[in-house]
DNA sequence: CTTGACAACCGAACAGTGTTCGGATATAAT
DNA sequence: ATTATATCCGAACACTGTTCGGTTGTCAAG
Protein backbone atom coordinates (compact mmCIF):
# COMPACT_ATOMS: atom_id res chain seq x y z
CA UNK A 1 0.00 0.00 0.00
CA UNK A 2 2.05 2.92 1.30
CA UNK A 3 5.15 2.48 -1.28
CA UNK A 4 7.98 4.52 -1.16
CA UNK A 5 7.99 5.16 -4.56
CA UNK A 6 6.93 8.47 -4.71
CA UNK A 7 8.07 11.25 -6.68
CA UNK A 8 9.66 14.36 -5.63
CA UNK A 9 6.74 16.65 -5.95
CA UNK A 10 4.53 13.88 -4.08
CA UNK A 11 7.13 14.15 -1.74
CA UNK A 12 7.50 17.57 -0.75
CA UNK A 13 3.35 17.64 -0.84
CA UNK A 14 3.63 14.90 1.96
CA UNK A 15 6.55 17.17 3.90
CA UNK A 16 4.61 20.13 3.46
CA UNK A 17 1.96 18.51 4.98
CA UNK A 18 3.36 17.12 7.67
CA UNK A 19 4.37 21.07 8.60
CA UNK A 20 0.87 22.58 8.52
CA UNK A 21 -0.06 19.40 10.71
CA UNK A 22 3.08 20.25 12.91
CA UNK A 23 1.94 23.74 13.18
CA UNK A 24 -1.68 23.16 13.82
CA UNK A 25 -0.81 20.22 16.31
CA UNK A 26 1.52 22.50 18.14
CA UNK A 27 -0.66 25.80 17.71
CA UNK A 28 -3.97 23.44 19.51
CA UNK A 29 -1.69 22.17 22.11
CA UNK A 30 -0.60 25.42 23.69
CA UNK A 31 -3.70 27.76 22.40
CA UNK A 32 -6.67 25.29 22.94
CA UNK A 33 -8.52 23.34 19.73
CA UNK A 34 -10.51 26.75 20.18
CA UNK A 35 -7.71 29.08 19.46
CA UNK A 36 -6.45 27.34 16.26
CA UNK A 37 -5.75 29.72 13.70
CA UNK A 38 -5.08 29.15 9.49
CA UNK A 39 -3.94 31.90 9.24
CA UNK A 40 -1.48 31.84 11.92
CA UNK A 41 -0.43 28.47 11.14
CA UNK A 42 0.47 30.00 7.60
CA UNK A 43 2.58 32.54 9.30
CA UNK A 44 4.35 30.08 11.24
CA UNK A 45 5.61 27.95 8.12
CA UNK A 46 5.45 31.10 5.80
CA UNK A 47 2.51 30.07 3.56
CA UNK A 48 -0.38 32.11 2.60
CA UNK A 49 -3.99 31.44 4.07
CA UNK A 50 -4.66 30.81 0.48
CA UNK A 51 -2.00 27.91 0.12
CA UNK A 52 -3.23 26.03 2.85
CA UNK A 53 -6.20 24.85 0.96
CA UNK A 54 -4.34 22.75 -1.23
CA UNK A 55 -3.78 20.57 1.45
CA UNK A 56 -6.99 20.61 3.53
CA UNK A 57 -10.56 21.59 2.47
CA UNK A 58 -11.34 23.75 5.04
CA UNK A 59 -10.51 24.28 8.87
CA UNK A 60 -12.38 21.54 10.11
CA UNK A 61 -10.63 19.00 7.79
CA UNK A 62 -7.35 20.26 9.34
CA UNK A 63 -8.10 19.40 12.96
CA UNK A 64 -10.08 16.52 11.80
CA UNK A 65 -6.57 15.21 10.77
CA UNK A 66 -4.45 16.21 13.82
CA UNK A 67 -7.55 14.58 16.07
CA UNK A 68 -6.71 11.61 13.82
CA UNK A 69 -2.97 11.94 14.20
CA UNK A 70 -4.38 12.07 18.23
CA UNK A 71 -5.93 8.98 17.52
CA UNK A 72 -3.51 6.81 16.44
CA UNK A 73 -1.11 7.86 18.72
CA UNK A 74 -3.96 6.86 21.22
CA UNK A 75 -4.22 3.40 19.80
CA UNK A 76 -0.64 2.84 19.96
CA UNK A 77 -1.06 3.52 23.77
CA UNK A 78 -3.61 0.79 24.01
CA UNK A 79 -1.66 -1.59 21.48
CA UNK A 80 0.95 -1.12 23.85
CA UNK A 81 -0.22 -3.45 26.61
CA UNK A 82 1.12 -6.59 26.51
CA UNK A 83 -1.07 -9.29 25.28
CA UNK A 84 0.45 -12.37 27.32
CA UNK A 85 -0.58 -10.98 30.12
CA UNK A 86 -3.52 -12.80 32.83
CA UNK A 87 -6.78 -11.70 31.68
CA UNK A 88 -7.32 -9.77 34.68
CA UNK A 89 -4.20 -7.95 34.87
CA UNK A 90 -4.14 -7.29 30.81
CA UNK A 91 -7.55 -5.25 31.42
CA UNK A 92 -6.76 -3.66 34.14
CA UNK A 93 -3.63 -2.65 32.48
CA UNK A 94 -5.56 -1.47 28.83
CA UNK A 95 -7.60 0.86 31.52
CA UNK A 96 -4.44 2.51 33.08
CA UNK A 97 -2.78 2.51 29.74
CA UNK A 98 -5.90 4.72 28.51
CA UNK A 99 -5.63 7.04 31.71
CA UNK A 100 -1.90 7.46 31.11
CA UNK A 101 -2.74 8.56 27.78
CA UNK A 102 -4.96 11.41 28.84
CA UNK A 103 -1.96 12.35 31.79
CA UNK A 104 1.00 12.21 29.39
CA UNK A 105 -1.01 14.13 26.76
CA UNK A 106 -4.03 15.99 28.11
CA UNK A 107 -4.36 18.33 25.05
CA UNK A 108 -4.50 15.68 22.65
CA UNK A 109 -7.24 13.76 24.64
CA UNK A 110 -9.35 16.63 25.00
CA UNK A 111 -9.34 17.49 21.71
CA UNK A 112 -10.26 13.84 20.55
CA UNK A 113 -12.58 13.55 22.60
CA UNK A 114 -14.15 16.79 22.96
CA UNK A 115 -14.34 17.69 19.40
CA UNK A 116 -18.13 17.49 18.96
CA UNK A 117 -17.85 16.28 14.76
CA UNK A 118 -16.06 12.87 16.13
CA UNK A 119 -17.88 10.84 12.49
CA UNK A 120 -14.52 11.52 10.58
CA UNK A 121 -16.49 9.15 7.94
CA UNK A 122 -12.94 8.12 6.97
CA UNK A 123 -13.27 5.05 7.00
CA UNK A 124 -9.20 4.65 7.86
CA UNK A 125 -10.36 6.02 11.50
CA UNK A 126 -13.11 4.17 11.45
CA UNK A 127 -10.76 1.35 11.69
CA UNK A 128 -8.54 2.47 13.88
CA UNK A 129 -11.45 3.10 16.57
CA UNK A 130 -12.83 -0.19 15.64
CA UNK A 131 -9.76 -1.59 16.14
CA UNK A 132 -8.82 0.28 19.76
CA UNK A 133 -12.72 -0.78 20.93
CA UNK A 134 -12.35 -4.29 19.44
CA UNK A 135 -9.25 -4.60 22.02
CA UNK A 136 -10.89 -3.78 24.88
CA UNK A 137 -14.26 -6.11 24.14
CA UNK A 138 -11.35 -9.07 23.38
CA UNK A 139 -9.64 -8.00 27.48
CA UNK A 140 -13.42 -8.41 28.77
CA UNK A 141 -14.00 -11.83 26.56
CA UNK A 142 -10.70 -12.91 27.82
CA UNK A 143 -12.17 -11.93 31.23
CA UNK A 144 -15.15 -13.73 31.13
CA UNK A 145 -14.21 -16.90 29.38
CA UNK A 146 -11.19 -17.04 32.01
CA UNK A 147 -14.37 -17.18 35.03
CA UNK A 148 -12.64 -13.86 36.52
CA UNK A 149 -15.68 -11.63 35.72
CA UNK A 150 -19.03 -13.46 36.45
CA UNK A 151 -21.11 -14.54 33.29
CA UNK A 152 -23.92 -13.00 34.73
CA UNK A 153 -22.82 -9.60 33.21
CA UNK A 154 -23.66 -9.18 29.94
CA UNK A 155 -20.30 -8.46 27.58
CA UNK A 156 -21.76 -5.44 26.16
CA UNK A 157 -22.68 -4.08 29.69
CA UNK A 158 -19.51 -4.56 30.77
CA UNK A 159 -17.88 -3.41 28.20
CA UNK A 160 -19.30 -0.09 28.47
CA UNK A 161 -18.85 0.27 32.06
CA UNK A 162 -15.47 -0.26 32.03
CA UNK A 163 -15.04 2.46 28.80
CA UNK A 164 -17.02 4.77 30.93
CA UNK A 165 -14.95 4.56 33.59
CA UNK A 166 -11.36 4.68 33.08
CA UNK A 167 -12.50 7.58 30.30
CA UNK A 168 -14.17 9.16 33.41
CA UNK A 169 -11.62 8.93 35.40
CA UNK A 170 -9.54 10.44 32.41
CA UNK A 171 -11.56 13.18 31.60
CA UNK A 172 -11.28 14.18 35.89
CA UNK A 173 -8.12 14.17 36.06
CA UNK A 174 -6.97 16.03 32.87
CA UNK A 175 -10.05 18.67 33.15
CA UNK A 176 -11.12 18.93 36.89
CA UNK A 177 -7.81 18.08 39.03
CA UNK A 178 -5.38 18.87 37.11
CA UNK A 179 -4.16 21.39 39.69
CA UNK A 180 -4.23 18.61 42.76
CA UNK A 181 -0.49 17.12 43.05
CA UNK A 182 -2.39 14.22 44.45
CA UNK A 183 -0.93 11.04 42.47
CA UNK A 184 -4.75 10.14 41.07
CA UNK A 185 -3.27 7.65 38.58
CA UNK A 186 -2.27 5.53 41.66
CA UNK A 187 -6.11 6.31 42.86
CA UNK A 188 -6.90 4.96 39.46
CA UNK A 189 -5.12 1.82 39.69
CA UNK A 190 -6.70 0.81 43.18
CA UNK A 191 -9.80 1.85 42.41
CA UNK A 192 -9.66 -0.39 39.19
CA UNK A 193 -8.53 -3.09 40.69
CA UNK A 194 -11.74 -2.84 43.04
CA UNK A 195 -13.88 -2.89 40.00
CA UNK A 196 -12.77 -5.74 38.67
CA UNK A 197 -12.60 -8.09 41.73
CA UNK A 198 -16.22 -6.82 42.41
CA UNK A 199 -17.38 -8.06 39.24
CA UNK A 200 -16.16 -11.77 39.88
CA UNK A 201 -18.51 -12.73 42.28
CA UNK A 202 -22.38 -13.08 40.77
CA UNK A 203 -25.14 -10.17 41.70
CA UNK B 1 -30.52 38.65 50.35
CA UNK B 2 -32.26 38.17 46.57
CA UNK B 3 -35.08 40.99 47.54
CA UNK B 4 -37.75 41.69 45.22
CA UNK B 5 -37.66 45.90 45.78
CA UNK B 6 -36.31 46.40 42.80
CA UNK B 7 -36.58 49.58 40.50
CA UNK B 8 -38.55 49.87 37.80
CA UNK B 9 -34.81 50.08 36.11
CA UNK B 10 -33.29 47.00 37.71
CA UNK B 11 -36.06 45.14 36.65
CA UNK B 12 -36.20 46.03 33.17
CA UNK B 13 -31.98 45.24 33.44
CA UNK B 14 -32.79 41.96 34.59
CA UNK B 15 -35.30 41.52 31.80
CA UNK B 16 -33.16 41.57 28.92
CA UNK B 17 -30.50 40.48 30.67
CA UNK B 18 -32.46 37.44 30.70
CA UNK B 19 -32.94 37.74 27.48
CA UNK B 20 -29.34 37.63 26.44
CA UNK B 21 -29.11 34.75 28.18
CA UNK B 22 -32.42 32.80 26.72
CA UNK B 23 -31.01 33.81 23.03
CA UNK B 24 -27.61 32.70 23.45
CA UNK B 25 -28.79 29.48 25.21
CA UNK B 26 -30.97 28.22 22.99
CA UNK B 27 -28.22 29.31 19.89
CA UNK B 28 -25.68 27.11 21.73
CA UNK B 29 -28.18 24.22 21.65
CA UNK B 30 -28.70 24.75 17.62
CA UNK B 31 -25.21 25.31 16.82
CA UNK B 32 -23.07 23.92 19.54
CA UNK B 33 -20.92 26.39 21.97
CA UNK B 34 -18.28 27.31 18.92
CA UNK B 35 -21.29 28.76 17.10
CA UNK B 36 -22.14 31.13 19.39
CA UNK B 37 -22.17 34.96 17.82
CA UNK B 38 -22.83 37.78 20.06
CA UNK B 39 -23.83 39.56 16.46
CA UNK B 40 -26.32 36.86 16.00
CA UNK B 41 -27.98 37.10 19.42
CA UNK B 42 -28.15 40.68 19.47
CA UNK B 43 -29.55 40.46 15.99
CA UNK B 44 -31.93 37.95 17.24
CA UNK B 45 -33.49 39.83 20.44
CA UNK B 46 -33.70 43.31 18.41
CA UNK B 47 -30.35 44.94 20.14
CA UNK B 48 -27.12 46.31 18.81
CA UNK B 49 -23.81 43.87 18.76
CA UNK B 50 -22.54 46.78 21.09
CA UNK B 51 -25.42 47.08 23.44
CA UNK B 52 -24.99 43.28 25.14
CA UNK B 53 -21.56 45.10 26.60
CA UNK B 54 -23.35 46.92 29.39
CA UNK B 55 -24.48 43.06 30.47
CA UNK B 56 -21.97 41.12 29.54
CA UNK B 57 -17.86 41.82 29.38
CA UNK B 58 -17.14 39.91 26.47
CA UNK B 59 -18.29 36.69 24.67
CA UNK B 60 -16.57 34.62 27.55
CA UNK B 61 -18.48 36.15 30.71
CA UNK B 62 -22.01 35.50 28.63
CA UNK B 63 -21.11 31.80 28.01
CA UNK B 64 -20.10 31.42 31.82
CA UNK B 65 -23.30 33.09 32.96
CA UNK B 66 -25.29 30.16 30.60
CA UNK B 67 -22.62 27.35 31.56
CA UNK B 68 -23.75 28.79 35.44
CA UNK B 69 -27.03 28.62 34.72
CA UNK B 70 -26.78 25.18 33.64
CA UNK B 71 -24.47 24.16 35.74
CA UNK B 72 -27.83 25.13 38.59
CA UNK B 73 -30.21 23.09 36.51
CA UNK B 74 -27.87 20.04 37.43
CA UNK B 75 -27.92 20.47 41.01
CA UNK B 76 -31.52 20.74 40.94
CA UNK B 77 -31.38 17.05 39.27
CA UNK B 78 -28.74 15.66 42.13
CA UNK B 79 -30.33 17.58 44.96
CA UNK B 80 -33.82 16.41 44.12
CA UNK B 81 -32.74 12.57 44.69
CA UNK B 82 -34.80 11.96 48.09
CA UNK B 83 -32.59 12.06 51.46
CA UNK B 84 -34.53 9.35 52.93
CA UNK B 85 -33.40 6.66 50.46
CA UNK B 86 -31.34 3.79 52.00
CA UNK B 87 -27.65 4.76 51.71
CA UNK B 88 -26.84 2.99 48.88
CA UNK B 89 -30.13 3.57 47.59
CA UNK B 90 -29.56 7.36 47.61
CA UNK B 91 -25.88 6.51 46.19
CA UNK B 92 -27.39 4.74 43.30
CA UNK B 93 -30.19 7.99 42.31
CA UNK B 94 -27.41 10.20 42.72
CA UNK B 95 -25.43 8.51 39.98
CA UNK B 96 -28.43 7.87 38.02
CA UNK B 97 -29.76 11.45 38.48
CA UNK B 98 -26.42 12.06 37.40
CA UNK B 99 -26.43 10.49 33.84
CA UNK B 100 -30.42 11.92 33.75
CA UNK B 101 -29.33 15.54 33.12
CA UNK B 102 -27.00 14.79 30.77
CA UNK B 103 -29.37 12.41 28.45
CA UNK B 104 -32.44 15.14 29.38
CA UNK B 105 -30.26 17.89 28.63
CA UNK B 106 -26.90 16.70 26.08
CA UNK B 107 -26.41 20.26 24.90
CA UNK B 108 -26.02 21.53 28.60
CA UNK B 109 -23.65 18.51 29.87
CA UNK B 110 -21.39 18.68 26.92
CA UNK B 111 -21.31 22.61 27.50
CA UNK B 112 -20.97 22.47 31.22
CA UNK B 113 -17.70 19.74 31.43
CA UNK B 114 -16.32 20.59 27.75
CA UNK B 115 -15.86 24.56 28.41
CA UNK B 116 -11.97 24.55 28.82
CA UNK B 117 -12.12 27.88 31.38
CA UNK B 118 -14.45 25.85 33.85
CA UNK B 119 -12.43 28.22 36.59
CA UNK B 120 -15.71 30.75 36.92
CA UNK B 121 -13.99 31.99 39.90
CA UNK B 122 -17.28 33.52 40.66
CA UNK B 123 -17.64 32.74 44.58
CA UNK B 124 -21.62 31.66 43.61
CA UNK B 125 -20.55 28.57 41.33
CA UNK B 126 -17.79 27.72 43.35
CA UNK B 127 -20.34 27.59 46.25
CA UNK B 128 -22.43 25.45 44.32
CA UNK B 129 -20.05 23.55 42.85
CA UNK B 130 -19.03 22.69 46.08
CA UNK B 131 -22.44 21.78 46.73
CA UNK B 132 -23.20 19.15 44.35
CA UNK B 133 -19.64 17.49 45.11
CA UNK B 134 -20.70 17.56 49.11
CA UNK B 135 -23.97 15.50 48.56
CA UNK B 136 -21.79 13.30 46.79
CA UNK B 137 -19.24 13.43 49.53
CA UNK B 138 -22.13 12.48 51.75
CA UNK B 139 -23.57 9.99 50.26
CA UNK B 140 -20.41 7.52 49.80
CA UNK B 141 -19.98 9.06 53.31
CA UNK B 142 -23.48 7.33 54.53
CA UNK B 143 -22.70 3.84 52.97
CA UNK B 144 -19.73 3.89 54.52
CA UNK B 145 -20.99 4.31 57.79
CA UNK B 146 -23.78 2.04 57.21
CA UNK B 147 -21.16 -0.61 56.08
CA UNK B 148 -22.38 -0.82 52.83
CA UNK B 149 -19.21 0.00 51.30
CA UNK B 150 -15.86 -1.79 53.23
CA UNK B 151 -14.46 0.72 55.14
CA UNK B 152 -10.93 -0.62 53.69
CA UNK B 153 -11.55 2.20 50.81
CA UNK B 154 -10.32 5.78 51.16
CA UNK B 155 -13.01 8.19 50.93
CA UNK B 156 -11.78 10.48 48.53
CA UNK B 157 -10.44 7.42 45.98
CA UNK B 158 -14.37 6.27 46.66
CA UNK B 159 -15.43 9.99 45.59
CA UNK B 160 -13.13 9.94 42.79
CA UNK B 161 -13.98 6.45 40.99
CA UNK B 162 -17.92 7.43 41.75
CA UNK B 163 -17.78 10.62 39.87
CA UNK B 164 -15.49 8.58 37.28
CA UNK B 165 -17.91 6.01 36.77
CA UNK B 166 -21.13 7.75 36.19
CA UNK B 167 -19.13 11.21 34.20
CA UNK B 168 -17.74 8.59 32.09
CA UNK B 169 -21.07 6.79 31.25
CA UNK B 170 -22.90 10.43 30.93
CA UNK B 171 -20.00 11.35 28.15
CA UNK B 172 -19.97 8.36 26.55
CA UNK B 173 -24.22 8.19 26.01
CA UNK B 174 -24.39 11.48 24.97
CA UNK B 175 -21.32 12.00 22.69
CA UNK B 176 -20.70 8.74 21.93
CA UNK B 177 -23.79 6.36 21.40
CA UNK B 178 -26.45 8.91 21.21
CA UNK B 179 -27.18 7.41 17.47
CA UNK B 180 -27.98 4.07 19.79
CA UNK B 181 -31.52 2.81 20.01
CA UNK B 182 -29.98 0.51 23.31
CA UNK B 183 -31.73 1.83 26.62
CA UNK B 184 -28.13 3.13 28.34
CA UNK B 185 -29.76 4.48 31.46
CA UNK B 186 -30.69 0.83 32.04
CA UNK B 187 -27.73 -0.50 31.60
CA UNK B 188 -25.86 2.16 33.51
CA UNK B 189 -28.35 1.17 36.07
CA UNK B 190 -27.24 -2.12 36.18
CA UNK B 191 -23.60 -1.73 36.22
CA UNK B 192 -24.14 1.01 38.46
CA UNK B 193 -25.84 -1.55 41.44
CA UNK B 194 -22.66 -4.13 40.51
CA UNK B 195 -20.33 -1.27 41.34
CA UNK B 196 -22.05 -0.47 44.53
CA UNK B 197 -22.17 -4.40 45.61
CA UNK B 198 -18.51 -5.03 44.35
CA UNK B 199 -17.42 -2.29 47.29
CA UNK B 200 -19.18 -4.12 50.02
CA UNK B 201 -16.71 -6.62 50.42
CA UNK B 202 -12.75 -5.49 51.36
CA UNK B 203 -10.02 -6.58 48.96
C1' DC C 1 -40.65 71.91 36.27
C1' DT C 2 -36.17 72.27 35.17
C1' DT C 3 -31.59 70.59 35.33
C1' DG C 4 -27.98 67.66 35.69
C1' DA C 5 -26.17 62.98 36.28
C1' DC C 6 -26.11 58.65 34.75
C1' DA C 7 -27.74 54.44 32.54
C1' DA C 8 -28.81 52.43 28.15
C1' DC C 9 -28.05 52.10 23.62
C1' DC C 10 -26.23 52.67 18.94
C1' DG C 11 -23.19 53.74 14.59
C1' DA C 12 -18.98 53.36 13.01
C1' DA C 13 -14.71 51.74 13.03
C1' DC C 14 -10.65 48.37 13.93
C1' DA C 15 -8.39 44.19 13.91
C1' DG C 16 -8.90 39.66 13.22
C1' DT C 17 -10.98 35.37 11.15
C1' DG C 18 -12.29 31.48 7.31
C1' DT C 19 -12.84 31.11 2.56
C1' DT C 20 -12.95 31.97 -2.54
C1' DC C 21 -11.20 33.18 -6.94
C1' DG C 22 -8.34 34.74 -10.66
C1' DG C 23 -3.95 34.97 -11.86
C1' DA C 24 0.98 34.12 -11.43
C1' DT C 25 4.78 30.86 -11.13
C1' DA C 26 7.14 26.69 -10.84
C1' DT C 27 7.42 21.87 -12.10
C1' DA C 28 6.97 17.85 -14.87
C1' DA C 29 5.68 15.32 -19.10
C1' DT C 30 5.41 15.49 -24.09
C1' DA D 1 10.36 24.00 -26.42
C1' DT D 2 5.74 23.61 -25.44
C1' DT D 3 2.05 22.23 -23.17
C1' DA D 4 -0.52 20.93 -18.89
C1' DT D 5 -0.95 20.79 -14.30
C1' DA D 6 0.33 21.30 -9.58
C1' DT D 7 1.47 25.10 -6.23
C1' DC D 8 1.13 29.21 -4.45
C1' DC D 9 -0.24 34.03 -3.64
C1' DG D 10 -2.80 38.83 -3.55
C1' DA D 11 -6.90 40.63 -3.05
C1' DA D 12 -11.30 40.52 -1.90
C1' DC D 13 -15.76 39.06 0.70
C1' DA D 14 -18.41 38.16 4.52
C1' DC D 15 -18.09 37.34 8.82
C1' DT D 16 -16.55 37.78 13.85
C1' DG D 17 -15.43 40.19 18.82
C1' DT D 18 -14.54 44.51 20.73
C1' DT D 19 -13.93 49.60 21.53
C1' DC D 20 -15.16 54.37 21.55
C1' DG D 21 -17.63 58.64 21.05
C1' DG D 22 -21.94 60.29 20.91
C1' DT D 23 -26.96 60.18 21.29
C1' DT D 24 -30.76 59.19 23.53
C1' DG D 25 -33.86 58.08 27.48
C1' DT D 26 -34.66 57.85 32.56
C1' DC D 27 -34.54 59.25 37.21
C1' DA D 28 -33.65 62.09 41.24
C1' DA D 29 -32.36 66.58 43.27
C1' DG D 30 -32.90 71.50 43.29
Amino acid sequence: MTEEDLTPRERRAARTREAILDAAREMISERGAHGLSLREVARRIDYSPAGLYEYFGNKDELVAAVVAQGFERFSRYLLGVPIDLPPRDYLLELGMAYIRFAVENPQHFMLIFNTPDLRSSKPDDEFIAEGTHHVLIKGIQRCLDAGEISNSYQREDLVFAAWATVHGMSTLIVSHLSHDDHDWLATSRVMLEAWCRGLEQPP
